[in-house]
DNA sequence: CATGAATGAGGATTCATTCAT
DNA sequence: TATGAATGAATCCTCATTCAT
């Protein structure tokens, strides 16, 4: 009983692989289950199947076809390229990083990223190509900016420093600070969320973020690393 | 029929719940499942339904159970009784945190805590205490290093800094840093990890950690926060 | 829910494999499903699971059971040991291959063996054992029978022939006698079956068979195989 | 959109019927898919509903095809109107009977049969009509092999016999021998069967079987059947 | 004619949970 | 306490079938 094409510009496809991002994020990949994504994508349960393989294939396609966008726009080679200030060059970055982060794009590929985390000896099968491609974008991230750290270390604008250690941390505690502004401390959080209106809220949150001030956060942690806490 | 406890001194509650927290650390919630859990705790399946009145209750049981004793290490105290030196005393707390993070029985716990985090929106039902527990515990962690900032900015030794900002990243790059040192950062566990050996060779990582040096981890991040990274 | 073990003496293990080879045997392996299987057993659907790894593992346990006792009873032993008469000889030899496959627990597995016979190319996994177990029983019996004739003829009994040939023609075309007794040539059985009591119908036949007239049949084979047509 | 008969001389229904009947026979009614069909038609999925109303249709429809060109070969008219001595007379038939079950056509027929006869309960719809085709034309062929029989009997060339017993007998066995030449008797097969490459060789034993001596193996069983096996 | 997307019922299998013993 | 059999809902996936284009 061929349907539903009706709105010919609709993407079942593309409708899919949004719906699994959504529910793989909310639910993690055991948890999701491929009638919810069905349902969320307005589709029926069997079409899934018309288009991916399996319950894996359809997570791996869904999480590389946000990836993909996502990583893109985290370059940092305008920095690079421009001999700016380290303060005004490391502030764009992290904003770049943080804005990307905010893309509405990137709300639910960020919690996947969080399970695929938590689930690293799942490593053979599809769940295993995941994280290597994560694995990859995210050392790329901190690599390059270790690159530019140690230039900046070797025309003597820096200390001698673990640089790969600075860039790790640079880019964890933006991250950090863009979790906790955005879902407030956990404890917030909980506090105001009742049992019955807690899932919409939740999706309101995460459909309709709080813009975050990118730019000042960035600063604020440049800041701290650079010159330090210390009178 | 056959009873099991011909051993007087094994506890099969404590057998489950060990087995549990394992088993939810390597495959998270809804990865998990009752049998594996029973298997590993060389329990029958039906036995663990006497003591837990389910899965989630399980779950609650075997992770407030861990983490009671885990939390416990985590106290600074001590630190903030004496009064040494800024530097010295941040880079003991910090240490003090490493140290409880590598004990063996936190290895699962931050495991099951990272599935925890992943899954925010899971906020009914006893995972809800869960992420509650886990939450408060946290911030009480941030709330005594700030609170300790705090004291040493009003005693001049520290500039005008966010001290929350500070406590948060303080204590998130120390775990940042913990996991890469633990498990590698991606590309490089990906690089000698083949297919054939991979399971084998993380299972025996997370039984038989490379012992960390905690205190020079806890120096190095300490410094950096300190003194920043401008000449 | 643990519930019906209220009859003590009944044993579900039992009673799937037997409602499994009957289903086996009407639908053929692809056509049964293992929810018709458990309904013939009165058994919740799960429960095959508990006794069995899968579809196929049940078939193959199913085929085996039945077919060692089946195979048990055609054991030309005895007449080849008493140095009967030939005719008298093999008589008894077909008369007791009829009875065994006459016997009750025969009915369902001859049904599976045809299945199993047409669908040789299904070479891979449990199906396969069942060809090669049912293929190796087959052929011992062939190999018992020529055994005897070729004593038969070195005694100058019979004349210079195949025997494996005769062997072979001799078994066959008992089963095929066999096969017309029993469910009439096709087109007879057609004749008076109709749509709605046709299954019951032949349930009925399944279970509560005409006997057959062993001894009469296998002397007329018999006799018509020693002695030949021609005047 | 894309039409794909542009080679005019090919006939899509053609396609499928062929495809169809290999399907079945390897896989059985139940485990043959459409899908498999139309890829063996290399065909889309969806023109078969074009051609045929359902997957029992299409069977059918494919047995039939193919049907009538075999049974159309088996006509022992000839043989019967020529007077000739019984062995050759009969020797003609079988070697006739054995010739169209050799003929490429035939081959899958025989193992769509397999399947059919194993399914006799199969008793409505278009598999009873299959049944039904089936059971007249092998009856009919008993028949005419029976008259001829009841003739040469009533012309004093028999002793007296139960001329539908041989008639039978003799189709029956031809059959037999005609499947182990083919086919190996199981335990052979067996042997050099291996996991690997076995499904290869049996498709190519189906493609390109090796010619059996229709002669000699009819003269084979006449002889048998005629002249006893008593010295 | 032909395509390929879409549907929904049904199939094998798993799993949390229960309960008689 | 402990066992293991039993349950049934839910899960992933397949497949015959339909239909807009």
């Amino acid at each position: 009983m061929a349907r539903k094409p009706a709105v010919p510009g609709v993407d079942r496809r593309q409708q899919i692989l949004e719906a699994a991002l959504a529910v793989f994020a909310e639910q993690g990949f055991d948890g999701a289950t491929t009638k919810d994504i069905a349902a969320r994508a307005e589709v029926t349960h069997g079409l899934i199947y018309f288009y991916f393989e399996s319950k894996e294939d359809l997570f791996l396609a869904a999480f590389e076809h946000e990836a993909k966008g996502v990583f893109v726009q985290i370059d940092f080679a305008e920095e690079i390229a421009n001999d700016l200030p380290v303060e005004i060059a490391l502030t764009s970055m992290l904003a770049r990083f943080l804005r990307a982060l905010s893309s509405p794009q990137a709300q639910h590929l960020l919690r996947v990223m969080m399970h695929l985390a938590a689930h690293r000896e799942r490593t053979v099968g599809p769940l295993k190509e995941c994280n290597l491609y994560m694995a990859t974008h995210v050392n790329q991230l901190v690599a390059r900016l270790q690159q530019y750290l140690d230039r900046q270390m070797a025309l003597g604008r820096l200390r001698e420093v673990d640089t790969h250690l600075i860039a790790t941390l640079l880019l964890s505690s933006t991250m950090t600070i863009y979790r906790i502004k955005r879902y407030g401390s956990a404890d917030k959080y909980e506090a105001f969320a009742t049992k019955n209106n807690l899932a919409n809220q939740l999706d309101a949150r995460d459909e309709a973020a709080p813009p975050l001030d990118c730019d000042a956060i960035a600063a604020q942690i440049v800041a701290t690393f650079l010159h330090g806490v210390l009178v």
